[in-house]
DNA sequence: CACTTTAGTGACGATCATGTGACCAGGGGA
DNA sequence: TCCCCTGGTCACATGATCGTCACTAAAGTG
């Protein structure tokens, strides 16, 4: 997978001269000329990076990037900000609120891009773990986190212990008897048929509009999860 | 323990100015005009970070930068660069080879205080260095003093070691128990409840109204503090 | 197709875990 | 000594989560 870079910047043809550049050095690149929806696209997306105009419309891009620093998902986005030149007071509270770096117009594109490879190289290795991998799931067992595809879901507890009891045992059909002893613990007395409700809430909890099911009933046997 | 900087730069008068800068934001600074001897300097001080001219004599400093980066003990050494105006390929050069950030001269000396500031407080965490910091929140060990955001907070004894104990465990849930053994020692023996109320406390003492709460509660296994 | 078996689904009451304010005891400094 | 700060505990409020059930939908079977 690519890093994603977001750009936000209202002068069209900047915005476009970057997103090509930024795409022939082989990011995904997003982009709006909004300081709202920005915002929006920011969390939808959860970009490794964002490129952000100073001066754009709605919204201040200083707010944007307060508003960003102080959501605790967002917070560590890697921020470049786009300046004109001269407007040091604006650089310094920049940096200040939590902008990474800055770069004053008129600048080269490759020079930005130099920028922006610095930050990721500096940001990335934070993203590596010991963690269950399978497809776009991510289990992280020490922090207690599930991503997919980045996006942090929420699960209970019972929910928590069944996933992973599943991802540590991919393309296995497991019994009900099986999950039950492996998630409730042996000598727990309870129905079978409990299994079923119970993964039926981690379908809800992991599958998003869009996804596919991992999880595969396997009439009179049980259930599996497998890479497809 | 502050924050230590390196200042290479052989323009004696700049070295000055620098250094007084510096010290009057709270860094303990180092300066010398040689390549050779910034790279003993760096190995023998490991400052939190460097400040480098690339026009110095005997070495050039991207040969400085080159070989900080060879070595695993220095290449995370936050490195900003000082460059002449228009010597933009240099820049270029610079940061790939992994300087992670640069000023143009003539630059003015808050500018150059807010970059090294924003370089710390992205590398500092991954540092085990006297202080520990954890976004905007920063904990002194030897001086007892905790500050978010640079403004300071007021903790019990008992809040302070749970914060620093989370801290020095970034991204981990820990249990009840860990945390009592931790931080009360293993053969106390204090209610698990406890913890909660003191997780409030400490809570209630580090977020300010407008802050994210940095501890996360995992329902049914502890609490973490995260990172990312 | 009619019938049987198995799984999906929404609801409900019970329980559990955590948040929160209050209380009291101990200790060190004024 | 007295008072203020701090720490450990408790009781209660508040949701989150759990196990079960009754019902429906779907899948096999002959």
């Amino acid at each position: 997978m690519n890093p994603s870079v977001l750009v936000v910047e209202d002068d069209r043809a900047l915005c476009d001269l970057l997103a090509w550049n930024l795409s022939a050095e082989g990011y995904d690149v997003r982009s709006t000329g909004d300081g709202e929806e920005a915002l929006v696209m920011v969390r939808e997306q959860m970009p490794d990076a964002i490129i952000l105009d100073w001066m754009i419309e709605q919204v201040p891009g200083i707010e944007v990037c307060r508003q960003l620093r102080k959501d605790r998902e967002t917070s560590k986005i890697p921020i470049v900000m786009l300046t004109a030149r001269g407007e040091e007071e604006d650089r310094i509270r920049g940096l200040k609120t939590g902008a990474d770096d800055y770069v004053t117009k008129p600048f080269s594109p490759r020079e930005l891009m130099a920028r922006v490879e610095a930050l990721l190289r500096r940001a990335r290795p934070s993203l590596a773990g010991d963690s269950l991998v399978f497809g776009d799931i991510e289990l992280d067992p020490t922090s207690h986190r599930v991503r997919r595809d980045g996006e942090a879901l929420h699960l209970g507890p019972t929910e928590f212990k069944m996933l992973r009891y599943f991802m540590e045992r991919p393309n296995r059909v497991l019994s009900r008897q099986q999950i039950l002893d492996g998630v409730w613990g042996m000598d727990s007395d309870i129905d079978e048929r409990t299994v079923d409700v119970h993964i039926r809430r981690l379908r809800k909890a992991i599958n998003r509009a869009q996804d596919v099911d991992p999880i595969r009933t396997v009439r009179a046997a049980g259930y599996a999860m497998d890479m497809s």
